[in-house]
DNA sequence: AATGAATGAGTGTTCATTCAT
DNA sequence: TATGAATGAACACTCATTCAT
């Protein structure tokens, strides 16, 4: 019974985390995340007390599968450049699918940046650690790292069809690398 | 009355693209822009034959804005650099705006990119322009330019609350040039 | 357009009186309401926020429906005598449909008065001029009346299927005389 | 074991005579119930085929309350009138309780009379005996006796939040002699 | 051309009831 | 017997779109 539960609820989330990466918040019905689960619509709510709910559990799932990603790279990596190298193609790996469902999260809490910080608290910590061990090789704050990254694997998102793959990862690399560092400073 | 009919129309423009901005797709009703531009509702269609059809109206113009800074600035620019330095404050000045629109457009197109490449046509051709021009100063080709554009225009939207506005700017421009360059190459 | 309008409205309310009257709030849907009053569900909502104000503007009318009668009853008797003698018919008359409305929203108000008071409002000043013209008749406060009043009502709402037209008017007559004046008193 | 079934009977019952004399039939869910309870939601369905079928168990246990005080009440009295004056505080005790539920039922059984006299024929019974004992003090037949008592109760109800307890007996007891006897006849 | 009253398909959510355990 | 996870019909309400004026 415990398996059969717990089982639900994964179908449920895998769904919804299918169909959010698809379509928007509100072009995905309650019914679609049904059917896609292959259970009944009021099962939904057997295991979430809302719509909403079922976003931020996807969020949670991937915020947290980018903490694993994150901190198995910077255990292996000595300096900023190969920590960056290794993490962006571990990122990109699963960034299409996720970056659409996070980007849909960050609109949907722009105005309410608690509940934000509240399912993204454990990711925050682990770029806590990033920037305490890279910082100094960074020439900007806590904050300003956090917005490089997000933006750029954002991005990586947006360009994905149209670019390719090594184009992506190498715009990612390089990108995140020069904006943290400041490089090309003096090159220009 | 022709005048006044295009008062109205763009009256239904300006309105939509501040609601666009400021709210999902979803959550901008029909009415609320009826409401601001100070029409009926009824008029809005009118001129558009449905809603998605605003959205499609309010990207053309944020294209066609872009279009216009871009071909400004390199009419006045001999090297790439002196393109970049000038065209990136342009385009800085309505991306916090505009972005967000792009961003929900782009999410909107994903499943039908013929859409997207209609409405960004001449973007594109604007960017094949630069990308004729200045091309062989840049270690990429037209889809890479392209996607580093992409890249550091997203990241100024997305860092825009957080990081001082001097940064923004000079990461764009430094960023940008750095990365189609590719100097900085050896750096990492 | 004017007229149209109202009609439309109207239409909407004598159905929803009329479904009130016959089922609970709750067994009563919207739907049937529109499908009653011959218009579309959305119509409803151009007229009402939500349900609950619908059956608020069916107890409305229902008041103030009394408040005419007792009104033009007062003005015609001089006496308590005869101003319960003109005034019971008439209540009568509308008592059987409405009163189960009026019921029915009391319970709803049950633990929000003020609400109750609201909508009740023209009904109780009405009575407070009664009791003001013909309290010295009556052995009993303001309160007690209105309890007499709202007894021998329910009474005759509550008895109509089983007892004749009739012996229903002449016990709320005399039951109201007698109980206001406190006659019978030594009878018990 | 047997105890215990019945023990399980009669908690569902008390919770369901506590929820429906608070909130409405459809405002109280057989899940509220069953936590009031302290059983399993599917453990009512053994022992109630529905949800009304709970209701109809409370209303079944108000009546037989009923029965009882009637007959204990007429068993001591000779008049109609010292009958009265016994059984009214008594009937009024728990009428507030218990009227919320009759009232619902008898709203309920509006369409279906015959449900409604089955689960009150035990009360029917009671009453006609009084009937038998007291009516040629009446000037009114048994149905019509029988609906002065239903009304002037459930006025005791509607009332008792505006109204001291003492106005409420009164109105009852005089209200309910004065209408069955139609007594002031000879005083208008 | 301009309007907004009218519409009904579609939404998220609730809850009485069933049934495998 | 006792349970609560599972279900889907039903609900109030929204809103893009139509159309008579």
């Amino acid at each position: 019974m415990q398996i059969k539960k717990e089982e639900k609820k994964t179908r449920i989330l895998s769904a919804a985390t299918r169909l959010f990466s698809e379509r928007d918040f509100q072009e995905v019905s309650v019914n679609d995340i049904a059917r896609i689960a292959g259970v009944g619509k009021g099962t939904i709510y057997t295991y979430f007390k809302e719509k909403e709910e079922i976003l931020e559990a996807c969020v949670a799932e991937i915020f947290s599968d980018f903490v694993d990603k994150i901190r198995s790279s910077y255990e292996e990596a000595k300096s900023l450049s190969s920590f960056i190298e290794r993490v962006a193609p571990r990122l990109l790996e699963n960034v299409v699918v996720n970056s659409r469902i996070l980007f849909m999260f960050n609109r949907k809490c722009h105005s309410d940046r608690k509940r934000y910080r509240k399912v993204s608290g454990e990711y925050r910590k682990a770029m806590a650690e990033v920037f305490q061990r890279y910082g100094k090789e960074m020439s900007c704050n806590f904050e300003t790292m956090n917005a490089y990254f997000t933006a750029f694997l954002m991005t990586s998102y947006m360009v994905y069809e149209s670019v390719d793959k090594e184009i992506i990862e190498e715009v990612l690399t390089r990108g995140l690398l020069c904006s943290l560092r400041g490089c090309g400073q003096d090159k220009v």
